[in-house]
RNA sequence: GGAGGGAUACCCAAGCGGUCAACGGGAUCAGACUGUAAAUCUGACGGCUCUGCCUUCGAAGGUUCGAAUCCUUCUCCCUCCA
């Protein structure tokens, strides 16, 4: 355990013992607020895609640590900051999206964020939109109100947008260098509005908070706070929330429940305790019992599998978790051969990636790569040569190998897979 | 404005007229082992109608029986001098 400052607030505390705390902008007064009232919190999330990833949750998540603790949480989606872009540690200038575009994947995130809280009781949460206050705000009035505050000397030694400035091949346009002006002012327009006293946020979205707090000071002459959650980082150095086959997204739609609970599964033993205690609600104590009993075990860890269902449950519900758990099963630790037909459909409903082909007769190469399994032939063959692909669970290897009507399940179904892990399921006509 | 250096597959990086689909490393994928781990070892890693063929080495032309390799022009990066 590392030293840290006593907190006095459970909540505070909670979250140090969690780390989940990276900075926070006045610690000593944020504690004192936190357990003396209900403080009003909010974090934003830009529509930067039609769905939220991973990296969104542990933000998500901890804006319902806050109301679960007595706090009231807004959830800001960023209609106007959307349209801008955020530069902050971002390489290259983003292209815009349409307007139209962004109102609806503001839609989108707003649903994906609303069941993670409470819209009841006296601290409810409350949705917000920053394009309700920016829309109507005309070019002048930004100038002259917002603009007067901001220091250029002090914006362009921030070290979120060093790169942009510095690299003569990437510059940075007026419009995102602007960008923390208008996540400064959402700060001050919610401190008016709702009485809000804290904003949360990613470590990359310091500088932006801060810009927030100095704002709401100077417009509102309110003392606000700030505090960043840490990169989620893992210890092989990779980047978190990666899969080959791209970013994990919390729309069941993009990224299946089983998909996702794979994902947690296969964390690394480095990781597991850590992510847990990012993405979990289990309490430290009972984290640390996990992690005791695992290490005593000597045997396989009861960590990955304890954090794919907490995790699964909680993005995507009892049911689906309950569906991903079953797939796993089959696919796994299953016998194929005991599959009924409804077991298939289940399958496929339950999301397990698969193809619909037209034609009955198909060499199994050409089958490989309609169902995403390899990129192509080239590939496909190399995986039949090493041995790697199985249909319906029989491992085949001959590269001129024709689906036959005995591998089709039910006349409709044949399930191949490539590697350990990589399972689709084609369907018939 | 002047003088040099460079641009090679996902990334780094060899090659400098034929034996080059292009050394090597990383990443990735797969096999063995295992816990649907890690580490390790092994293999694959442009495409296809695959003992061969096609398309690739910043772009476009040219020389040559033959070019990633030579020539010309262009584009972009880096360093030094004004």
């Amino acid at each position: 355990m590392e030293i840290f400052p006593m907190y006095q607030s459970a909540l505070l505390q909670d979250l140090q013992a969690r780390g989940l705390i990276a900075q926070i902008t006045d610690a000593a007064a944020l504690d004192e607020l936190l357990s003396r009232e209900s403080v009003t919190l909010y974090c934003g999330f830009d529509p930067t895609a039609d769905s939220l990833h991973l990296g969104h949750l542990v933000p998500v998540l901890l804006l319902r640590r806050f109301q679960q603790a007595g706090h009231k949480p807004i959830a800001l989606v960023g209609g106007a900051t959307g349209m801008i872009g955020d530069p902050s540690f971002k390489a290259t200038e983003r292209k815009l999206n349409t307007p139209d575009v962004i109102a609806g994947w503001v839609g989108k995130i707003r649903g994906q964020v609303e069941p993670f809280l409470a819209f009841d009781g006296d601290n409810a949460a409350i949705m917000a939109n920053n394009y309700d206050w920016f829309g109507s705000m005309n070019c002048l009035e930004f100038m002259r109100d917002i603009g007067k505050h901001f220091s250029v000397n002090a914006m362009i030694k921030k070290e979120s947008v060093q790169q942009r400035l510095q690299r003569e091949d990437q510059g940075i346009s007026y419009t995102e260098f602007s960008y923390s002006l208008l996540q400064g002012y959402d700060f001050a327009e919610l401190n008016r509005r709702h009485g809000c006293t804290l904003q949360i946020g990613g470590s990359d979205q310091w500088g932006n908070i801060v810009a927030g707090t100095d704002l709401t000071r100077r417009l509102n002459q309110k003392h606000v706070f700030g505090l960043t959650l840490p990169l989620v980082t893992k210890a092989d150095g990779t980047k978190f929330g990666k899969t080959e086959s791209g970013a994990i997204w919390l729309d069941a739609k993009k990224t299946s429940p089983y998909a996702f609970y794979q994902f947690w599964l296969n964390t690394a033993d480095a990781d597991v305790y850590k992510f847990l205690r990012y993405f979990t609600f289990l309490s430290v104590a009972e984290l640390d019992a996990i992690e005791a009993a695992d290490k005593a075990s000597g045997q396989k860890p009861e960590a990955q599998r304890i954090l794919a269902e907490q995790a699964t449950e909680l993005v995507h519900g009892r049911a689906a978790l309950e569906a991903a758990q079953r797939i796993s099963h089959s696919l796994f630790s299953g016998n194929l051969e005991t599959l009924t037909e409804s077991d298939f459909e289940q399958l496929a409903q339950d999301g397990v990636p698969g193809v619909a082909l037209e034609k009955t007769t198909a060499g199994l190469i050409d089958v490989l790569v309609a169902a995403g399994l390899a990129k192509s032939k080239s590939e496909a063959r190399g995986f039949l040569q090493s041995g790697s692909v199985a249909v319906n669970g029989q491992k085949v290897d001959a590269l001129d190998h024709q689906i036959a009507d005995a591998e089709r399940r039910f006349g409709r179904f044949t399930l191949l897979r490539r590697g350990k892990k990589n399972y689709a399921m084609v369907r018939w006509p």
